[in-house]
DNA sequence: CTCCTTAAGAGTCATGTTGACTATAAAGGT
DNA sequence: ACCTTTATAGTCAACATGACTCTTAAGGAG
């Protein structure tokens, strides 16, 4: 073991610095360094299905390739701000808005040759929206798009495997958690909740026994008082309810069969 | 939107290239780089707790205190292969034996000042050891050793952060997934298993629905045949199982109330 | 205006799972 | 022998779930 093998902490050792890893001074400068970007899952519903907002690529490798949208990690920021700022700069939603999104760390991937050209850490996560505006068509040659999900080509870099992981964890985090009234705006119908679990799993569920159980969850969602009702489409009007306080299921709400997608 | 905003890819923008972020030649040495390192919370049941594995600081910052294992990602290798590595090196075990290990990794810290020398992105990762060997006292000043947990001071860094982030992911995955074998060597009794779910809950569970509910799981466990028992304790002899081939709990072995830790 | 369609919401029933317990078996210790 | 400890076999009631049926309240077509 290292006398200062700082783990979480700055190295102790350079790589380099000599067998057995002698700790010396560090020079950050004395290796190529890593660059360290976040990708984003954004996901929403369109229309009852899925949708995922990716960016074209104007630029080898992966020239007109769609790719998930991300960017570089600030010198002075964390991720999970540089992930909050990149959605705001992608979705053209307001820093404020943004802020009361749900976003979540994936992971972090950092398969060496993952990017032909350098060494990047990604770091991964998943962003939830409610409606889904257009997102802004930015000042520079690539666009921006909502693309149903699964209907896109294969995506640039590992990407594909990224947005794979995301659909996995948003499904099972569906599962044991109150994350559906993420896609939902604040005020909401169950059948508009149970749209997103029947979206995102890709099965139907019971009316019925959707309500029971949601209804039956102290804290999943909560009445809205005033108009009891909300127009639109067909079918008798259905009541409001906003997201409550609960953030756990218990006990969840499992999906009809062992394992999807 | 950036026409070579790379995320999961290289730079196509470079820090303080320009009002808009022009996609320029990106060089890696123009901008002060990231140090990427990994964190392990390597966990083992030693005499019905639940113990971690941890390192003494020997230089400052944190001086004394003691801290999660881990080191530098080298220039060649993915997170996950360098967290094996550090493992290895740490607990002393061979290559193959760790190579068998479950490791998961937990999430990404990143804030700006975790550590005060200089940036330094951290991917961590939860070890489960099954038997628990003592680590190896390294070459070097610091010392290794397993410690009850809860036991040690506040641990450097955010390790205290991260380390129970790793309890609380561990928790949670042992509800609805095969994981509580990965704490038990090849061939383990009931008892041994439950007794996983109790050290790590921090709870008692009922010894026979506990039988009941992990029998009625196909591929949970698989009943070995030789010598249907084991010596060692006092009481009736255990019949000895294996981990099965499932790797998912449907339904879920629920925790006795809302939540723990 | 009437009928048809659609979706919300109330309620039923059989089945499966869980938590709480009781009882027996098989070891070691005193 | 007797007590303690742990494994293992059952029992039973409460609860949750899946599969349905039925009624209500809209919009749309004729």
């Amino acid at each position: 073991m290292n006398g200062d093998r700082v783990p979480g902490g700055g190295p102790g050792r350079r790589p380099g610095a000599g067998p057995g890893g002698v700790p010396e001074g560090y020079d950050p400068y004395a290796f190529e360094p890593f660059a360290v970007t976040v990708d984003l899952a954004v996901l929403t519903l369109r229309e009852e299905r899925l949708h995922v907002l990716l960016v074209e690529r104007g630029q080898e490798p992966y020239a007109g390739h769609w790719a998930l949208p991300g960017g570089f990690v600030l010198p002075r920021e964390s991720a999970e701000r540089a992930a909050r700022r990149e959605l705001a700069e992608e979705t053209g939603l307001s820093e404020t808005t943004v802020a009361g999104l749900h976003l979540e760390q994936l992971r972090t991937y950092s398969e060496p040759d993952r990017d032909p050209r350098m060494r990047v850490v990604s770091v991964a996560f998943a962003a939830l929206v409610p409606d889904a505006p257009e997102p802004r068509g930015g000042g520079d040659a690539a666009q921006a798009r909502w693309m149903p999900y699964g209907t896109h080509g294969p995506l640039a870099f590992d990407h594909d495997r990224i947005l794979a992981d995301a659909h996995e964890r948003v499904g099972a985090k569906l599962e044991y958690t109150c994350l559906a009234t993420a896609f939902c705006p604040p005020e909401f119908t169950l059948g508009e909740l149970r749209q997103v679990y029947e979206t995102v799993w890709g099965v139907e569920l019971d009316r019925p026994n959707f309500r029971r159980k949601v209804l039956a969850t102290p804290g999943f969602v909560q009445a809205v008082e005033g108009p009891p009702r909300l127009t639109g489409g067909r079918g008798k009007p259905a009541a409001l309810y906003r997201a409550g306080e609960a953030t756990t299921l218990h006990p969840p709400l499992l999906r009809p069969e062992g394992r999807s997608t």
